[in-house]
DNA sequence: CTGTATCCGTGTTGATACTG
DNA sequence: CAGTATCAACACGGATACAG
């Protein structure tokens, strides 16, 4: 399928700007979202759904149908004993990544920005990758591997001067392991909320190197608040 | 103005992901275009429309404010003999630069990217920043100064191996000019057209030293095509 | 349980015409 | 040149019903 084949020509913009081209493949509302959750592997529907509130069961099947006939995103039959869909983006699909860092990156100073709101696992990994600040970890000899277990995802961080590598990982290899909601992590790590406070609201359990889990937030620097004139 | 002053709530991906509120702020249609073209400079809103196919006066007029309601875009009145208004991209709205930049690589993989359509001057300069390849300029050693007159635009590229600087200059200290429509340079950097052929329809012509301007396809590389299953 | 199709109310978008 | 007013078309989101 090709796109002009389900896209009015009217909604195209026409423009050879290649920004402009991605913005006709996956511009509509909802579809960087629906990509940003395919960004930590395959997700079956009801996963997607529970992961952005708000979507419609319609809206999120034309998107995935969307994106599978542009070539973004495959649908996956899984064998036998999980019976099961999932839908998984294609090479091209991850390559999209840059897009929805820089994204985040820029709205991180809006001055709008609310982070009390929902936040998928998805999303933190992404967050981990786009915030990191190599030169911190280098100033603080930080060499490291950091477990997240949130939600039903399971990440190992290793983190060192020279970058940060976040993926599906063991846990059983982390000096430290962070257990609780996305949010919870949000709060430590961007929110200024204090280690000893999650764990004693019971909302995030730490399992290993305490002061490694407490060093993390200066390790992930929130760029500064944009100034708005009229506010 | 509060950007939940004009925008329904429902309209709100309500997710903490920064990623999600950019598109809340900037996701609309024709707003990253609109910025794309501000870009490069305060401009009027016959240039905007003028650089924006297709989009319509109302609709323009509605970015602006948002945007402008947002702080992403302000508007400037010009001193007497101007008696001009313009839009300008404030410091925050100039920092979105990278979205547009990983927007238009994503894109350029994109099979069905057609790029015969119109295209601005802004897009050029921007395209220009995100493909330049740098590893290419240091093998052939290339540092040298080439301008650009395209529309009403001229700009000037510092290209090394260093890595290139394009912004607006005097286009008497490039070592070479190409002067034509934005489609010409496109064809002669991106798409192969031989810069005999251009010269010779008259679509570019080149002033100083041809050899560099012969050397510049080989520096923008474009990215290889994503390979789509159905097509 | 995992989606898919259809209807419908609502709001955004876009074309045309128009005004300062 | 720089927008505003009006109106039609369509995309979105919610609900519901249905299929594997």
């Amino acid at each position: 399928m090709r796109p002009d084949t389900d896209t009015d020509d009217r909604r195209r913009y026409n423009d050879a700007c290649a920004a402009a081209h991605a913005l006709d493949l996956v511009g509509e509302r909802w579809a960087l979202l629906v990509m940003r959750e395919l960004m930590t592997g395959p997700k079956r529907f009801s996963d997607l759904r529970a992961n952005l509130p708000g979507i419609s069961a319609n809206i999120l099947t034309r998107r995935l149908h969307g994106l599978e006939g542009i070539g973004v995103v495959e649908r996956r039959e899984l064998p036998p004993p999980a019976a099961s869909k999932v839908y998984a983006l294609t090479a091209w699909g991850y390559q999209a990544e840059p897009i929805l860092r820089e994204l985040g990156r820029w709205a991180a100073r809006s001055p709008w920005h609310d982070p009390t709101m929902p936040f998928s696992s998805a999303s933190l990994l992404l967050s981990l990758r786009t915030m990191f600040d190599a030169g911190r970890a280098a100033a603080t000899g930080v060499d490291a591997r950091v477990g997240f277990a949130v939600g039903h995802d399971r990440f190992l961080a290793r983190i060192s001067g020279a970058g940060i590598d976040v993926d599906h990982g063991d846990l059983d290899l982390a000096d430290v392991v962070l257990t609780g909601a996305p949010e919870a992590v949000v709060g430590l790590l961007y929110g200024g909320v204090p280690l000893a406070d999650l764990e004693a609201s019971g909302a995030l359990s730490v399992d290993g190197d305490r002061a490694l889990a407490a060093a993390l937030p200066g390790l992930f620097p929130l760029p500064p608040k944009a100034e708005v004139a009229s506010d």
